[in-house]
Order: structure tokens, then C-alpha cells, then sequence
DNA sequence: GTGTTTATCGTCAGGAAGACGACTATGATT
DNA sequence: AATCATAGTCGTCTTCCTGACGATAAACAC
């Protein structure tokens, strides 16, 4: 650490780029929105924007996923409520050459919502879209179909999206994350099919069923029966207050 | 995401700090340096520096480490050679008041370390040394002793070393981290008295044996053995190839 | 009613982990 | 030299968890 002189620090731009993560028709996608200027104009690129001067990176993340989705970040001791989404710090990139303008170091957050309407574009997108994840990235990171080309990403962001893909898929597995991915209430079905869309596997119902009501804290029922996904009706859960996992929830080998 | 010129961009000042961990006679120590000048002089802080302008996030880490330790930063994909340790990103911490002077936004990693002779002091702090994180955490972060009053850190270091702490904690669990801790040749004991350390708790030798050696790729035996730790010679291992642990090693309860 | 879909309960075999007993090979002590 | 203390290594036994899968239940479509 050598002795600095505080006002000739190398200045830098901090932004805050967003992962938002959904499980819409059985598919895992990422909210991208259309560039509307240069560098990578047209190109799809993930939500984001400078971090204000006296505003937090956590508080900035929260602010850009409001102005894009609508969504409210959640404080994650509070009870979900609606059209809350959980929010957490992701990862930062900084590579000097990962913006052709200047220095940016970018810190990503990953958001993991609801199935939510149409969304809404904010500020200069001209377009925003929930993709695919894999049709973003790939056979490989998105575990898409064979053959598929993925649309390349302004920046890093592909890169940026998979560490984000791959944080969600690990954390399900030993934490009461996927609850996210569900409205307040949900049945075991359905957080099921969030983990069949994220893992892209299938699971066995019988043993998911045993894993999930078994587990002390992770699901209270809320007393009431859905057949929206037709079919015998299905008891209705809230997330329950336990938010680790343990023993985790497997992910299947290949 | 509002539309901005690239040249107005609100400035911050980008750091790096380090959360260097080893173990030292059975307890987690973490390096610290004192403050030569204000803000907080005198106190303990993590050694850190600015990003240089042209320098990636890591390759800044790497450089920060090498200064203050000697370390040089382990590429996950060599093989583990002499003085090299494990070196990943841990988070960002950029609340608006962390630093009195001016807005800095600091990018915090996580290196893990074999035991080191003594640490040099770098640059302009006045010493360095290994610190026990109970010491600098308090019992509740750090389990340290009831009783122990915990040294503050400068600015939010603390909180730094705490998510650090954790992150090595439960990244033992799960993946071969743990031999990072290690000279390139260890014995499964000296091995299993990093688990304990780290965790605070004991473990059972025979249950420890069975599960790391049984593990295909975590360990690969070196031919040699050695009874530096005394009783019966003990094989000698290098870190395997495999870099997950799965099923993990589960950390005991309470 | 019959078939289809989804939910939920049960059974059984195999594997992993915690609790320990037993034995081995060193150096230190008497 | 005999004994002791220390650390390493191999087994055993019980318990818990998981994967595979049979069976039943309750809705809807025709």
C-alpha cells in the first residue's frame, strides 16, 4: 500500500449491471434489453447504470431493477411480499479493455423474480425482453439445445450472465432460494418445475415431494388447494423461515 | 438506464482489499497491517492498495499479495508450486461514508496461504502481522474465546474478514480449498487439523481418513511419508485433480 | 364412465456418515 | 529394554438419506 495522495486517486466509473433471473414456460431466462447507442448499439445487453454519488451499490442495483421490471427488492429478513424479488451482490468485473469509452468496473448483482407480465422497458432502452438463457450463451453455459447460436451480448455480459446462471443453479441446492422464482404461493409442483427449469433436468415427483415437505422450515402450508396446473389439487406453500438447506437438494450427475 | 455522457460520469476511487488467511498453531490468523496515517492511524486494517489504471481487478489483488506476502498468486489451473496460493474475488464494498475521504469503492479477495515464516511489512505500514480472527472478530464471527474483546479494524474491515472468514469456512465444504492451507506435501492429519481449525471444532481421525482418502482425485498419494507430527509415520499426499468435493465434507452441528 | 393429468403416500435397496473398537509404528520416558 | 504417549490406519455397526418405483387420490375432458 503505498503512501497515496487522496486527490490523485485514478478515477474510475462504477456501474451496477443486473442478472434478472426468471422461470417463464419452463425455460430459465435473463432480461436483456436492445442498446440504443453506441458502443454494441442494437446489441442485447443486461440492465444496468452508473452508481450514484452518494448512493450504495446494493441501493443502486435495487434502484436500476425498479426502474426496469418494476420489482422491489427484498430485505431478506423481511416476509415476502408482492412483487418482491431477492437481490444479491453477484460479482464485480473490471477489465480495463470491457468498455471501449473509458475505465468502468461494473459490479453485477443477480435478482431472481417471479414469472412476471410483459416487461417494461426503462429510460433509453428502445426494447426489453425476457430471453432464453439458452439462446444467450449456448449449449454449454445455458445448457440450451444442441445447435442453437447464441446472440452475443454487448461487453462482458455474456460472461457476466453465465457467472450469474451458474450462482443460481449452485444456491438452490442448499438454500431456500428457488422460492424466488414462485409468487407467495405456490405448490410443491410448482417449485419443482423451477428446479427442472434451472437445472434443466427432470426430477422425480415422489422423492422432490419427500425432500421438500420433509424438510423442517422450508415450506408451512398455507391452508389452501390450486388446480391451476390441472390435475389432483395441490396444497398451497408459503416459503418457511429456514433458508439453508441441509442435507442440500442434489443436482443430478449429467 | 438513463442516457449518459461518457464524460461527466460521477468519479470513484477504486481499491483492493485482501482478506489473507492461514493457520498458524491451530487457530485461522488473518493478515493485517497497521495504519501509518489517517484516517484510523495506528489501527489494524487489511492490506490493500488503488487499482491501477491499466490493471485488471485481479492482477491488482495478485500484485497487492506479492507485495505484502511474497505470495504469488496460484492460476487455479497450474499445478500447485512453491510460495503459491489460492487467490478468488470475495465482494465489493462500496457504502458511501466506508472511507472519510472520498468515495471508494473496494473490491475485497480472498487468498488462502500455507503457513509463512514471519510477515513482511510492505510499503508504508509500520508492521504486519497474523492475526487469530477470533482475536479480531470477537466469539460471535470469529468463535474466538467468550470473553475476548475484539481489536476493531479501520473502516469496514471487519465485516470484510467476516465475509471472508465465512466464505473460506463453507468453501471447504464442498470443493479442495482446504489443501491451499497446505504445504504442496501434507499428511491427511495435518489436513484434517486445517478443517478444525478453520471450523473450530474436532473432528474424528478415523471418519476424516475414510472420507478424504475414499474421495477418487481429491488426494493422490507422493510416495513418501514423514512423522513430523510425531506417533506413526503418516503417508504424504498432493492436492488430486479433483476440485470438488462431492458428496462435501459436512461441518459439524453447533 | 373412461382416460388423462397431477398430487401424495409407501416400500425397498444401496450408499454415506457418525460413533467407536482395534491395531500399528514411531519417539519419549522410565 | 520395557513402557507410555502420540498419531495414523483399517474395520464394524447403526442410522439416515436418496434413488427407483409401485400404488392410490382427486380433479378435468370427452
Amino acid at each position: 500500500m503505498p503512501p497515496y495522495d487522496p486527490s490523485t486517486f485514478p478515477p474510475f466509473a462504477v456501474t451496477v449491471d443486473l442478472v434478472v433471473l426468471t422461470v417463464r414456460r419452463h425455460a430459465l431466462c435473463a432480461l436483456v434489453v436492445r442498446r440504443g447507442e453506441a458502443p454494441f448499439q442494437g446489441m442485447w445487453a443486461l440492465p444496468g447504470g452508473f452508481v450514484r454519488t452518494d448512493e450504495d451499490l446494493g441501493a443502486a442495483a435495487a434502484r436500476e431493477l425498479a426502474e426496469e421490471t418494476g420489482l422491489c427488492a427484498q430485505d431478506p429478513a423481511a416476509p415476502a411480499v408482492g412483487n418482491g424479488a431477492h437481490l444479491e451482490q453477484l460479482g464485480t468485473y473490471g477489465d480495463p479493455g470491457r468498455d471501449p469509452r473509458m475505465r468502468v468496473v461494473s459490479v453485477a448483482h443477480l435478482a431472481l423474480a417471479p414469472d412476471l407480465p410483459a416487461p417494461r422497458a426503462g429510460g433509453d432502452a428502445n426494447s426489453a425482453r425476457w430471453a432464453p438463457v439458452g439462446e444467450l450463451l449456448g449449449p454449454g453455459g445455458g445448457m440450451g439445445r444442441d445447435g442453437e447460436q447464441p446472440a452475443p451480448l454487448a461487453f462482458d455480459h455474456a460472461r457476466i450472465l453465465d457467472d450469474g446462471v451458474e450462482r443460481a443453479r449452485s444456491k438452490i441446492e442448499y438454500s431456500s432460494l428457488a422460492t424466488a422464482f414462485c409468487p407467495p404461493e405456490f405448490t410443491v409442483g410448482e417449485l419443482r418445475r423451477v428446479y427442472e427449469a434451472v437445472w434443466g433436468v427432470v426430477l422425480d415427483p415422489r422423492n422432490f415431494h419427500r425432500k421438500v415437505t420433509g424438510t423442517p422450515g422450508f415450506l408451512v402450508p398455507s391452508g389452501g388447494t390450486t388446480t391451476r396446473q390441472g390435475g389432483r389439487p395441490a396444497q398451497l406453500f408459503r416459503t418457511g423461515s429456514a433458508t439453508v438447506l441441509n442435507p442440500p437438494m442434489l443436482r443430478p450427475e449429467v
